[in-house]
RNA sequence: AGCGCGUUGGUCUAACGGUAGGGCACCGGUCUCUCAAAUCGGUGGCACGGGUUCGACUCCCGUACGCGCUACCA
């Protein structure tokens, strides 16, 4: 049943020792599953884990919880990786570094079955043979006759089975499951501190849960109850972080910590990250929301600071009122936590990205772009690459020497969007038809247009360069402002403004723009009759 | 169904049992060649019902609603 070299726990405790830290330290994790993408509710639990245990002098730790081998996709396990390491919160211990491991729960199959060995020992777990469908059958007796279901008392068959019906299930080969006997009655309480909740009882728990999944399976894996109370022990884990939904399972891990005899760790459950629905509010669902996963921000470029602030500002609403980068360096507290699921909001999350990236410099923004190119839009970064300097030129507008620089980059893929217009070989040149420019007859932005390039100037002053379009624009009829234009709308063709929209959109192609004046100066005299000749035909 | 967790404007959050305040969003003004920004102002809230109290967002009980758990998923 058991392979004749498994340790005994004696060894196990001896090779996992208490650690060496000082007072107060405390020592975290994250156990991610690699059943799917890591979800944006794992990187919050991740970040306050490591936080917490950097703070108290402790170790956070990173292990991958893959007890679950039919559901498990492949290359997870990389992408968790590459998500931590966008984020900057790599784990102090992980899969091939640190003393606890090994930290993947697939290779530590002996160290579960040690523990699971010592409780059949000492009659605190049975093996179980029941099928799947006989408890099925259980369930559905339960269910007609309004029991509570579940694997318990007189429905646990093979609790007290005869050694004999055992013996006779091995030798015929039955596969098995491991159960733990559990101590709970059927009407007990449990009642615990939770680090952020305080006193919270609960309904105590009387199933005989799985603890080692069936006998069939080609590694004997443990089920997540048992895994948590093995692996936190003996990774010397003594503030357990994780989502509320495990609330009702910690009468389940107390009493699992008690057959063990491990001492119990503090736990500190945190309320769940939400969506906003029409109507109410639900849990992001990794299938369903796009923004549920952490690819989502990634590919989306969002700074990694900028999100780490947001997910800072929900855990501890303290934080969202400091300035970014005095809040990434406070702690986050316990005891400040809220105990409402709170609502993940990307108008709220494009808000402080924009800000933030409205506090670093050109060269800054474009190395970042840079970066997020090479992997998300691999034809914009030959051209970045080409013009380094009318890149950083083109940052630089209404950016330097400013006293509210321009916040129009949420994240990195905006970079296309907003500065794409200044690079030739990302610019559709405008003709006077073009449907952007609004409610003047072509013909007369044709000679518009024209006028402007036999007479440009491509001048560095904003006023005196400016000064060309107003001259231009009263010569061929518009209105020196728009109150005049609106006050007499037949007698012009339209007003400063309209005519401003012809040069800006010749420019830029878009009818929202920058100052135009700094966009021409950027350009360079050259692109600017290119562009504007474009319009004139 | 049972058990648990929760509920302050749209959203994130403050407020010894004593005038419900701020951020984002939204709306409007200013600025202006557009947009963004900036700045000024505005709309909007204690889920409901009882109880305790001189006084309840706050304490207690109930109801409703939301979320979760009741797996060889985590």
């Amino acid at each position: 049943m058991f392979p004749a070299d498994l340790p005994e726990p004696a060894e196990l405790e001896q090779r996992y020792p208490e650690r060496q830290l000082p007072a107060g330290a405390l020592v975290t994790r994250i156990g991610p599953s690699p059943t799917g993408w890591l979800h944006i509710g794992a990187l919050y639990v991740a970040m306050i884990n490591r936080d917490i245990a950097h703070r108290t002098g402790g170790r956070y730790l990173l292990r991958i919880e893959d007890t679950d081998q039919a559901r498990e996709l492949a290359g997870a396990v990389d992408q968790f990786q590459r998500a931590f390491d966008y984020f900057g919160l790599p784990a102090d211990e992980f899969d091939g570094v640190g003393d606890y491991g090994p930290y993947k729960q697939s290779e530590r199959e002996a160290i579960y079955l040690t523990y699971a060995r010592e409780l059949l020992r000492e009659g605190k777990a049975y093996l179980c043979f029941a099928t799947e469908d006989e408890l099925a059958d259980i369930r559905r007796r339960q269910d007609a006759s309004k029991i509570p279901p579940g694997y318990y008392g007189g429905w646990a068959i093979w609790r007290d089975r005869d050694d004999a019906d055992v013996q006779a299930k091995l030798d015929e080969g039955a596969p098995y499951v491991i159960r733990f006997r559990s101590p709970g009655e059927v009407n007990g309480r449990a009642v615990f501190t939770d680090a952020i909740r305080g006193r919270l009882e609960h309904e105590d728990n009387r199933n005989d849960v799985v603890i080692v999944k069936s006998s069939a399976n080609a590694v004997r894996l443990p089920t997540y109850h048992f895994a948590h109370a093995v692996d936190d022990h003996l990774m010397r884990v003594n503030l357990v972080i994780r989502a509320e939904e495990w609330i009702s399972s910690v009468p389940t891990h107390l009493q699992l910590f008690a057959a063990l005899g491990f001492e119990q760790p503090t736990y500190a459950h945190i309320a769940p990250l939400m969506k906003q629905i029409s109507g109410g509010k639900r849990k992001l669902s990794k299938r369903k929301d796009p923004e549920a996963s952490v690819d989502f921000y990634v590919a989306e470029g969002y700074p990694a600071a900028a999100m780490l602030y947001y997910l800072r500002g929900l855990a501890n609403g303290r934080l969202a009122e400091l300035p970014l980068a005095e809040a990434l360096e406070a702690p986050i507290e316990l005891a400040e936590f809220g105990v409402a699921g709170p609502l993940v909001d990307l108008v709220k999350l494009d808000d402080i990205s924009a800000d933030h990236i409205a506090t670093l410099s050109g060269p800054e923004i474009l190395a970042a772009v840079r970066v997020w190119a090479a992997d998300h839009d691999a034809d914009l970064v030959p051209v970045i690459d080409a013009n380094p300097e009318l890149a950083l030129a083109a940052l630089a507008v209404e950016r330097e020497g400013v006293e509210n620089p321009r916040k129009d980059l949420r994240k990195w893929s905006d970079f296309r969007t907003a500065y794409g217009f200044f690079f030739p070989e990302l610019f559709t040149l405008v003709t006077a038809d073009d449907e952007r420019i609004q409610g003047v007859d072509p013909a007369l932005i044709r000679a518009f247009a024209a006028d402007f390039v036999a007479g440009y100037q491509h001048l560095d002053d904003g006023q005196e360069w400016f000064g060309q379009i107003r001259d231009l624009a009263t010569k061929h009829g518009f209105a020196p402002n728009a109150k005049e234009y609106k006050k007499n709308p037949d007698a012009y063709p339209g007003s400063i403004r309209e005519a401003s929209q012809i040069i800006r959109v010749a420019l830029t192609g878009s009818t929202r723009s920058p100052d135009l004046f700094a966009v021409a100066r950027t350009l360079g005299a050259d692109e600017v009759l290119r562009r504007v000749g474009a319009v004139a035909g």
